[in-house]
DNA sequence: TAATTTACTTTGCAATACAAAGTAAAATGT
DNA sequence: ACATTTTACTTTGTATTGCAAAGTAAATTA
């Protein structure tokens, strides 16, 4: 049951974290893994590492993404910066528009008698 | 660019139709396939036969749902009826939960400033 | 200078959505 | 009566992604 519960959560999240990230650094700006990893968890969300880090690769890849090394001049680990790319600023409001199609589509099925 | 679209979409909703599946047998009693496809377009949601009936048989393997074959005694195309189970009817609301909670969580990160 | 922390990478696995082709029983048309 | 079409469901193959766990390497701390 457990189990059950545990399987369904992470096929639900396909797709969901990438629309997170995408909505994140629209409106935070460029960020790197571990601050958009906080970013989540400020709105109690908490994605893996392993998750997180192989999507923001593909998402590059992908060109929805645009990434840099930020050398830090006095002190500090090296971070990469991502930040989101003219293809994913047009992307999004087509996904948030699926995603809120969806959203009220489940509020309908849930509405019917 | 519509590629990455359908690819992300075809993501997006796993997971989800589970759910409104289990939305569906709980409001609406015994369905059968073809009039579950009927009630999602209801609600303006397509989904496809060899996506559904899989997942059918996979709820109900997990125990979700329980299903019968319908004889039709006069006229008609024998059909398979599910309905929701005892253990689908006590998953259900710990899957709208953490629905919610998703949707809550998107809906914090767009506020973000 | 050894141990720890930080940030990111890599690997292997399990699971589902979808398209397309397939099956079989019932209804329809000629 | 026989062939065609429709209805409802099944099967197959592919592509992705989320996750846990182990790994790397630079910077900081002890």
């Amino acid at each position: 049951m457990e189990e059950d519960y545990k399987k369904w959560l992470s096929q639900f999240r396909k797709g969901y974290i990438e629309l997170c990230t995408l909505i994140t650094l629209k409106e935070q700006g460029a960020l790197h893994g571990v601050a958009l990893i906080r970013s989540f968890e400020g709105a109690e969300l908490n994605i893996n590492e392993g998750t997180l880090y192989p999507l923001l690769n593909r998402m590059e890849q992908n060109g929805w993404l645009e990434s840099s090394w930020n050398m830090p001049k006095t002190k500090g680990h090296p971070k990469r910066e991502y930040k989101i790319s003219q293809k994913g600023e047009e992307l999004l409001p087509k996904l948030m528009q699926t995603y809120e199609s969806h959203h009220n589509s489940l509020e309908s099925l849930k509405g019917k008698r």
